[in-house]
DNA sequence: TTGTCTCCCTATGGGAGACAA
DNA sequence: TTGTCTCCCATAGGGAGACAA
């Protein structure tokens, strides 16, 4: 199969700072699931595929093309994805493609985030730079000089070059953006409360390297929505569309099903926090899920970022109960569609999120390994319900998810509380000694504890080396399973798929 | 039939001026001829009825409701005009609604146009007030007070209020718009070359006068065309559309047509100089047309905008020939469209202009009458071919009329140096000293020696009552046809349709 | 009569250190 | 370390008469 060239326009990271998702972007080539699923926005009910007259919910799908976008008046990113359903049929070179793009991502990649305080956005001046982002993001100022000054040239998600003036001075000294900050906020038309992200790369073979910045908003209105862009969108032939109020015209979604049924390409237009997760996923995420046996009592985690942007971390909670529901076409007696009901241990933070898809959450290994990146690895049993060597989907058949269910509340806003669902690992690197099982606060105090060169416990992170995180725990077990290995968490987890209304609380856990 | 009721949102007045026509606006109720015709702005061939599969090339409608809108960023004035077609039974009270409506419009209305000068349009300041402007539309200054001030509140087409400080001062004297006035230019984003109009109108009942005010744009890109109007435009149910290019779409057209051809209300889009003219008209003025004897040598005057706005005035020319094209279905083997090709007075400013519609040009009389606004009445001889005192279109069933050719240029520009083409009688009152065949220069001297209360030669015009100018000449004859008398300044046209190729020079003009 | 100039006052923008959290 | 304050200067905005077309 030929795979179109990646015409990405934007830069990757930032536009993954901008859309506020640590999650995976498919890369060309690769094989995802795609679900045809809807953003609802408006009705707080998932979309069903009982509501859709198609007789596939579900395909796995190759990825075409991949197109990173951004809206110009609100930066708001977006994408464009092409996919092309694929048949069982034996799938080459996968992991050399993933293996290309995800290289080609390793660079060094450091990100600062800021929420910004209302001395930075009113109009009286400039911007106080954190000394942590202006040590790691920055280029070094001549401090011999006085006072120690430069002007900084950073890209935005746009492709813009803006200017500032980045000064060292005032007592005691501190850094500021200071020309060119005010022309940056009324442009953007940010207040307090908004987020700026600044982000450096090395610079493609040279020794230098390349500022962007970006921008996240609170949670008001999204401003004035940029309508050409809208228009593009739902002009967009066949594909996923939102319009301007949020709903989905189902017309799209059932025309890209008939093409998805037809085997043909088609395009579906991906939201960050409306829904990639939801549906369009990494074949290898799915079927790692797939590999669990979910019941009652599971513990699970999930990664979410914190209200202020300032990291991602895990959310821990048990599984209360397994729904599953029926296709209606009548032919799944035993329902595969499975939504996990979660109880969280934090139900204040997530009320919004009581049911969740098996690939949105990981298990919490038994055994923690607090000081090991990569704990220990362990063979995977394969159950012969599931051949994880095989991709075709009919070693699928019986193997469906429910729809995530998703409140109207959290689809499509920004900056919510919650705002990341991404399936993925997160960006930080917190998340390694994150895997206990003893509660909530554990990362805190980790945190605190281990803070050498890392931020402080304030309102903004570095990230570094955004793209490696999917490295050990998402990407790793890619490598696994298409060796007939399955390693989770240091965790052997048993492949079986039990009857619905089974509420064993047995979680394979033999570390 | 039942007549919805009007829900004109804006000021008639002001959407007039800001449309730039001094066309009457079809009154809800009255009957029409609709011509399934798009606003062709891209290519310079007319829609010829022959590339409509339709069966009716036109209908006479009745008005069932016109909105009229403006496009909040440019305040572009349009409107929605819905129509159901008639049968040719019997019409009553016809008179009565447009006499209803056009009473209604009898009221005093002033308006006054200027053209905005680089120190007008630069943000050094105000904004000259030209005396007679001052004089004859803003409210009487206190000039006992030192300096003589006032705030005016002056209304826009969208309904917004804008107040601009009034004051005389300065040596000598004069009146300016100071405060208020830079943030109206800064908000409509003027520039020198746009032109305001300020216009007072009698309150309803009241004794007082509300203010307005209005822009047109220079030639000049539209800037930033609204796309929400846009696509409000574009989602319009079976209406004619404009897109943001210019192009009709084909099947909004075919949609109109069809329910027009099924006899049920359909939807149109109205651009003041994109056509009107050239597919709703007024049914009298239609058929006012249909009664004169079109040939080659007839002398014809056309009302026109100037360059500079200042006034309306009379383009004269002599018709070349009356060209008939065929519908194609072969059920009219003599064409009924015509379309006269003029050769104008003054080819210069109207080259773009060869091609009209019969309804858009004047007979000029043989005799011209320059002391009296109102030249003898004499009767009309009716021919048997067109009996004006019935409606039905059986009596219209040979008199078709050739689409309009205006080219691309011309169609959609703001401030061209033709921009009006209203089939009805101008907005001043020159129009009673130009009916006359002696050619060009005529109206500037007759302009001179006739400015007593009038504006003086430069780029400002008083339009005083513009709404009666329909009075004499436009509205009357359509009295007079529905009593079986046509009388058309001051002169008696035999009705009487010829063959094609009939080129006889011979126009009546006994008069 | 009115377009443009220059003058000049005021409001605002925005860059600086002081200071405190 | 950094958020906010106040200070203060530079500039743009805009209201005034002068003057000339």
């Amino acid at each position: 199969m030929t795979v179109s060239a990646d015409h990405r326009s934007l830069d990757p990271h930032i536009w993954r700072c901008c859309a506020g998702t640590s999650g995976e972007i498919p890369a060309d080539g690769s094989l995802v699931y795609y679900f045809p699923h809807g953003h609802s926005e408006q009705s707080s009910a998932p979309l069903s595929p009982s509501s859709l007259p198609i007789t596939k919910p579900y395909s796995l799908c190759r990825v075409l093309s991949v197109s990173l976008l951004a809206n110009p008046d609100s930066d708001e990113a977006f994408a464009k994805i092409r996919l092309c359903p694929v048949s069982a049929a034996a799938d080459p070179d996968l992991d050399e493609i993933i293996d290309a793009n995800d290289s080609g991502d390793l660079h060094e990649v450091v990100s600062f985030a800021k929420i910004l305080t209302p001395s930075d956005a009113n109009n009286g001046g400039g911007f106080s730079v954190p000394r942590t982002c202006a040590d790691s993001i920055f280029p070094e100022l001549d401090f011999k000089a006085d006072p120690p000054v430069q002007t900084l040239s950073l890209k935005d998600v746009q492709g813009i070059t803006w200017d500032f003036r980045h000064i060292y001075r005032g007592t005691p000294r501190r850094h500021l953006l200071t020309t060119g900050w005010s022309r940056f906020v009324n442009s953007k038309k940010l207040i307090a409360g908004d987020s700026v992200i600044f982000m450096k790369k090395k610079c493609h073979g040279g020794s230098g390297y390349e500022l962007f910045v970006g921008i996240r908003r609170t949670g008001r209105s999204l401003g004035t929505a940029n309508l050409e862009y809208m228009k593009l969108e739902e002009n967009v032939d066949s594909g996923f569309s939102r319009n301007g109020k949020g709903r989905v015209p189902s017309k799209l979604i059932l025309e890209a099903t008939r093409l998805m049924e037809a085997g043909r390409p088609f395009e579906v237009m991906y939201y960050p926090r409306v829904g990639l997760p939801e549906f369009v996923i990494k074949k290898e995420v799915v079927e790692r899920a797939m590999s669990v046996y979910w019941a009652a009592g599971v513990r699970v985690k999930m990664s979410l970022e914190t209200e202020d942007l300032s990291r991602t971390r895990w959310f821990q909670g048990t599984v209360a109960s397994v729904e599953a529901k029926d296709l209606s076409a009548g032919r799944l007696q035993h329902s595969p569609w499975r939504m996990l009901q979660i109880t969280w241990d934090e139900p204040e933070v997530l009320q919004n999120v009581r049911t969740v898809n098996p690939w949105q959450v990981e298990l919490i290994s038994a055994s923690p390994h607090p000081e090991s990146p990569f704990p220990d690895m362990k063979k995977l049993r394969v159950s012969n319900c599931l051949d994880l060597s095989t991709e075709g989907q009919g070693s699928l058949a019986s193997s469906f998810f429910n729809y995530n269910t998703f409140p109207v509340g959290m689809q499509g806003a920004r900056h919510d509380t919650v705002s990341s669902l991404s399936n993925f690992i997160p960006t930080n690197t917190h998340q390694f000694f994150a895997e206990n099982p003893y509660g909530i606060n554990m990362f805190q105090e980790l945190n605190a504890s281990h803070s050498e060169g890392t931020s402080p416990p304030s309102q903004e992170t570095i990230h570094q080396n955004s793209l490696d995180l999917f490295g050990p725990s998402a990407c790793n077990p890619t490598r696994n399973c298409s060796k007939g290995y399955f390693q989770l968490f240091g965790q052997t987890i048993p492949i079986y798929q039990p009857d619905e209304d089974d509420d064993s609380d047995s979680v394979g856990d033999e570390g």
